[in-house]
RNA sequence: GGCCCGGUGGUCAAAAGGUUACGACACCACCCUUUCACGGUGGUAAUACGAGUUCGAUUCUCGUCCGGGUCACCA
């Protein structure tokens, strides 16, 4: 039998990344067992849809390259894909139901059930036919529930957690069909993965605990029950140490959010498969080829995990690292630009950039000292390590100045000598001469890129321009000439 | 609170009765170095607790504790 997945998402507006992780799973289960991967958009809330939003679940899936086999925009033998178009499918399962006596009509309305404590009492359970008759009759609003066995009990085996049982008592008569006449999750979802043939129910283990409603429904119906696969939750730490269940308050917890942070969507992908996922080496970083193929149901961990955003970060470097200098052009692009007016070399940028940065949203400020020179104070000078004081770098600088000006080939290895030499010459260490050629140019004590890679990239005139103006700064804020 | 699930360093996690308890991230130190990074080397740090089963428990059983999930006409 071919093996079915679907995600399921709901059109909220935006992309958890719990979601996302769902879906990666279920693409790689379908793939793994050469199967299929279905989209269906769950839209059966008309309070919480937000307009749009299923372009950002296409739009989502395709940067992370999850290529679906069938859903809404593509067809497929099994449609439509979206539930608000099946409506009347359900409630005609609905009242197959209630013929089989495995579900009923209740004519609560919110403001009784409201007041019972406890939950719902099943207090239309055993209404007389000709009662519901005349209730329906007179148009009274309705929704049917399931009629749950009120004693024994219910199994399920799911492949990660294994056997689970619970009471039936515990069980409560859930609503399936809504008085909108529009199913609930639980209903649509059974009969939408029974009719689309779905193999594996993959979801997120909050999930557990309805499982055995589930199981009755299927078996009320006669149908085969699928194999569940329930994920681990993914878990944010709050502030005051404990955690719960990923959320906005734990910070960027959206796909899109942590775009626009700057983390890249490989390396999103590849973080959250290893939470509540394993390979069997020790390897850590997986193209999405790879993972088809080594992905296995029998390594998802039961145990919850945190999101941890050091180690995507350290996922993102990563990922950064293994990238040609075009793609990082083309990824940085954007984001130098937002400091940079000048008409700088972005390649040299880029070159400079590399290593050292986690994420694409710090390059803003790392570098605006390139298109900026601000004022700064002198004593940054003072380097220990370096053997620099504001003194000594004063008059390195002055000596640097004329040698730079009289330079006519202004490129990297020939600043980089031209510094070296300096050295050399005044019988100092490296440092004490780079040191403060850097302060200088870029007015700030930590920079990415050393003195030779700055002055490469704000080329003669700003460099000569820049030291002249330290220089100046040095005499008039902490040491006179004498 | 009832029910369900889980519990190995700060985080992710391997070890499916016998190990000096693997590895990664983070952290720290040192080396390299032109600041910061990168890179290299090394280090700190864990089986929640208590009983049992066993020659031997991280591993099996039970209890306690802790954590999470769920109890909607939301998904």
């Amino acid at each position: 039998m071919e093996v079915r997945t679907r995600f399921a998402p709901s059109p909220t507006g935006y992309m958890h990344i719990g979601n996302l992780r769902t879906a990666l799973f279920e693409y790689l289960i379908s793939k793994k067992y050469n199967g299929s991967f279905i989209l269906r958009i769950e839209d059966t809330d008309q309070k919480r849809y937000v307009k749009n939003s299923e372009d950002l679940i296409y739009k989502t899936l395709r940067s992370v390259n999850l290529k679906h086999d069938e859903g809404p925009d593509i067809g497929g033998n099994f449609g439509p894909y979206v539930q608000s178009q099946r409506k009347e499918l359900y409630l005609k399962y609905a009242q197959k139901l209630i013929k089989k006596d495995k579900a009923y009509y209740c004519f609560c309305n919110k403001n009784r059930l409201e007041k019972i404590e406890g939950g719902y009492d099943r207090c239309c359970r055993n209404f007389s036919i000709e009662k519901i008759n005349k209730l329906i009759n007179k148009n009274t609003s309705h929704v049917i529930r399931q009629k749950i066995p009120l004693d024994g009990n219910t199994s399920f085996f799911d492949e990660v957690f294994g056997e689970i049982t619970v009471e039936n008592n515990d069980l409560d008569d859930q609503i399936l069909i809504k008085t909108d006449k529009l199913p609930t999750y639980n209903f649509a979802n059974v009969i939408d993965d029974h009719l689309m043939k779905i193999t594996h129910v993959v979801r997120g283990s909050e999930y557990l605990s309805s499982t055995p409603k589930y199981n009755l429904l299927y078996e009320a119906f006669g149908w085969e029950i699928p194999k569940y696969v329930h994920l681990p939750l993914i878990m944010g730490k709050n502030l005051d140490g404990t955690v719960s269940k990923l959320s906005k308050r734990h910070g960027s917890v959206s796909f899109e959010d942590l775009i626009k942070e700057g983390y890249l969507p490989e390396a999103i992908l590849n973080h959250i498969v290893l939470l509540g996922w394993y390979p069997n080496n020790k390897k850590e970083i997986f193209s999405l080829k790879e993972l088809e193929n080594e992905f296995s149901i029998e390594n998802i961990s039961k145990s919850q995990s945190i999101f941890d955003f050091d180690k995507l970060n350290w996922f993102n470097f990563e990922y950064l690292k293994s990238k040609t200098q075009n793609e990082l052009l083309k990824l940085f692009n954007f984001y130098i630009k937002k400091s940079i007016d000048k008409n700088l070399d972005y390649k040299k940028i880029v070159n400079m950039l590399k290593n050292r940065i986690t994420k694409l949203s710090e390059i803003p400020e790392k570098i605006s000292f390139l298109d900026k020179f601000e004022n700064y104070d002198v004593n940054i000078y003072i380097n220990k390590k370096s053997k620099t004081d504001v003194k000594s770098s004063f008059f390195v600088l002055e000596f640097v100045l004329k040698k730079l000006e009289n330079l006519d080939d202004w490129n990297l290895e020939n600043l980089h000598d031209l510094l070296v030499n300096t050295a050399k010459e005044l019988n100092l260490k490296n440092g004490a001469v780079m040191f403060p050629v850097r302060i200088a140019i870029s007015g700030k004590l930590i920079t990415p890129g050393g003195a030779a890679e700055i002055l490469d990239i704000i080329q003669k005139e700003e460099s000569i321009f820049r030291i002249k103006k330290s220089i100046a700064l040095i005499q008039k804020m902490g040491f006179k000439k004498s």
